[in-house]
DNA sequence: CATACTTATTGTAAATTATACAATATTATT
DNA sequence: AATAATATTGTATAATTTACAATAAGTATG
């Protein structure tokens, strides 16, 4: 089937802001545009909101069609809408976002897109519209959200050590934890499950492997917490 | 200056959620609609956006146009954009709130508005489109904001009681506090000045008076609190 | 094998904060 | 003087937070 122009919302759009975790920084996703505007600049995977299409179906198609990746759950940010934002016309985009385990989906560019890459949150490229302003505000909301609800569950391999998360943590919040606190208060949460294997492949002690309590974790992301640090 | 209807984004708009308090409840503010659709409905005071127009400067023109308040501060809540959301065609919907103290404002009915009225956050009328599903949205940020960052000076008169911003917690919260905790704890934020005035006219031992230290308010409310009650 | 190296793991005392709980104080009214 | 209504306050116990560094367990190296 072949969508005619006219279902298309000329004036609104979505653009969709992925973060990943490597154990060191958060990454987004970007994509290398093949087409202008922005041609041969990196940015956020985002295009038009069609007529008959919600707001979540479209980001999903949009994160599809220019990346390849599927199935992921993506959370409304905000709206972006200064007059100025984008240079041909007004649009008023609708940003969302995820967080996803890098290790866990396939990147594919789509056809509007020459290449697709995890770029360091800390080291991004200028990129083109308010695209960096929209990860910035992204940014700020994941800060919030680690105060009030368990996260790494999304963003961690399934097994992980007490390191990688004190990591995580570190990294978005943009701070140093001291490791003894961090982890007893951790540890308290109790939704995290002794495997009883260890790290392999170190040059060194290997830590202990742990998963998430799926259960527990579940019922504290809807419960909410209070886990100031 | 006469604007043509080509200013205007046909399929976007905005919808303002105006929170206030009357001692006993939240309230929002609703307009009882002139014009179709929803002719004679109470609803959210929302219209379109122009072409050239900021988002948050739509909002206070709309607002402004609707009820006749102005310099009211909104804040973006999020987009609701469901394709059936509008019966007529399809319409994104940015929806802002904002808190303020009823007295400090005068209604004035706008040209689309027959009436305009403080409605109890716990008995609204059905409103017409998603109103009733946006409020509930504004309702949770609230409660959610309220663990994160002081709350009062937007929505109580400049002096009060300390039993007043209990019951404004309360009611946001929908619980009971422990009036010694609560006390305690609030006094500790040091936000709090004591103006050494007493309630009048109550047939009853009169309360103290507070009034918000700004200063302070202003910079907890920058730094976020962890205010767990 | 002994040593160095690297990261993982753990405890404790002191301070602070949270919690549960009800008697007394102050005014206006009768 | 008694009543009615709401305001105000304290304390003991439990739980949590904070600051802080030594020891453990592997691998790598000579």
């Amino acid at each position: 089937m072949v969508k005619s122009s006219s279902n298309i919302l000329k004036n609104v759009s979505t653009d969709c802001v992925i973060f990943g975790f490597d154990n060191a920084d958060i990454k987004v996703l970007l994509v290398k545009l093949a087409v202008d505007p922005g041609k041969g600049e990196w940015a956020l995977p985002g295009s038009n909101i069609l007529y008959d299409e919600d707001l979540d179906v479209a980001a999903k198609r949009v994160l599809c069609e220019f990346t390849g990746l599927e199935n992921v759950y993506m959370e409304q940010l905000q709206s972006f809408g200064k007059t100025s934002r984008f240079p041909l016309f007004r649009v008023i985009t609708i940003a969302f976002f995820a967080l996803l385990k890098i290790e866990d989906y396939s990147l594919e560019p789509g056809p509007k897109v020459t290449e697709t890459q995890w770029h360091s949150i800390n080291k991004l490229p200028k990129l083109p519209f308010d695209h960096n302003e929209i990860i910035e505000t992204a940014r700020k909301r994941l800060k919030q959200r680690v105060r009030i609800r368990p996260i790494g569950f999304e963003l961690l391999p399934q097994k992980f050590t007490l390191t990688q998360i004190q990591n995580l943590y570190e990294s978005i919040l943009n701070i140093k934890l001291d490791t003894r606190n961090f982890r007893k208060k951790l540890l308290n949460l109790k939704i995290l499950i002794d495997t009883h294997e260890r790290q392999k492949g170190v040059a060194h002690r290997a830590a202990k492997l742990y998963k998430f309590d799926k259960r527990k974790y579940n019922k504290l992301k809807e419960q909410g917490i209070n886990f100031e640090l």
